[in-house]
DNA sequence: TCTTTATGGTGAG
DNA sequence: TCACCCTAAAGAT
């Protein structure tokens, strides 16, 4: 169940196990696609590259493999020959002569010569990717305040793909509770420090998620937590999921609320929705 | 064994 | 804003 960092790190381990060397047979499952297994059989494979959530694989010769897990979608990198212990689908299946990197229930596969990318729908739309340094903080600082998104609570611009790609719920939560901002602000009202600290806390919160594999918490916290017998899930982030509890932080209640759809957790007393923060806004 | 939920995204209205 | 698609795992019964 991926953010950007978890595709990410999948995408380190299909990377290590097909790329730099020819794929000997690659195999689609959905019958649009079948007609690229021959076209892409014995092509080297020259990369492969995330953008937010979505996963391409370029091959040599213009055509690139594109995927997106959403809920479901499950990469597994294999010897070659064996399959994982599953019962799910196998949808799109890359291998070489020692290893297979197979991708189980995702439903979003496509093809795409590396040329037209730039003309595929979803990815078209995508802003800067969160994990790299495309983005300066005073990049940042402009696009917030942009006329498209400056108007925007919080909550909402950071699940928004075309603003920063690869945030999706978890991260939310998570950034905003270390940016101190309580989901409702709008980012593009907040005077430029606080603009450059949201900024910050989007390239630190999903930068160590990628590095510990969705550790979102203080880290020495987490393994203080951990080594005293708490369950992953109860240590694994600051706020979310955790409706109820007492903040990590300061001991207040974290509060849980449903915004856009989607269930949003935060400190009231680490993320203030109006107080000493506020100058500066509107 | 059933029901609910999930770290995502689209399209209709 | 909602219904819906994809599918698995956790929780309820």
């Amino acid at each position: 169940m991926p953010e950007g960092p978890e595709v990410r790190r999948a995408a380190d381990r299909v990377e290590r196990a097909i790329a730099g060397r020819a794929a000997t047979a690659v195999h689609f499952a959905f019958p649009h696609l079948k007609k690229y297994q021959k076209r892409l059989a014995g092509k080297l494979v020259l990369s492969v590259e995330t953008r937010g959530k979505a996963m391409l694989i370029h091959f040599d010769g213009d055509l690139s493999v594109y995927s997106h897990n959403q809920l479901y979608g499950r990469w597994y990198v294999m010897a070659r020959g064996r399959t994982p212990k599953t019962n799910r689908s196998l949808r799109l299946a890359i291998h070489n002569g020692e290893r297979s990197a197979l991708l189980y229930s995702a439903s979003e596969i496509d093809v795409i010569a590396a040329s037209k990318l730039e003309a595929h729908p979803f990815l078209a739309k995508l802003g800067p990717d969160a994990l790299s340094r495309d983005l300066t903080e005073d990049d940042f600082v402009r696009r917030v305040r942009e006329p498209r998104f400056a108007r925007r609570q919080a909550h909402a611009l950071l699940l928004d793909q075309g603003f920063v790609a690869g945030i999706g719920n978890y991260l939310r939560s998570e950034i905003l509770f270390v940016a101190g901002l309580h989901p409702t602000v709008r980012p593009g009202d907040l005077a430029a420090e606080e603009q450059r600290r949201l900024g910050r806390a989007i390239r630190r919160v999903t930068a160590r998620a990628y590095r510990t594999g969705g550790i979102t918490n203080d880290l020495a916290l987490a393994k203080q937590l951990k080594a005293e017998g708490v369950r992953r899930a109860e240590y694994r982030h600051h706020v979310f999921t955790r409706g109820g509890r007492a903040c990590f932080t300061c001991g207040a209640k974290i509060e849980r609320a449903v915004m856009n759809s989607r269930k949003i957790f935060f400190c009231p007393r680490c993320q203030p929705a109006t107080g000493p923060r506020k100058q500066g806004g509107r």
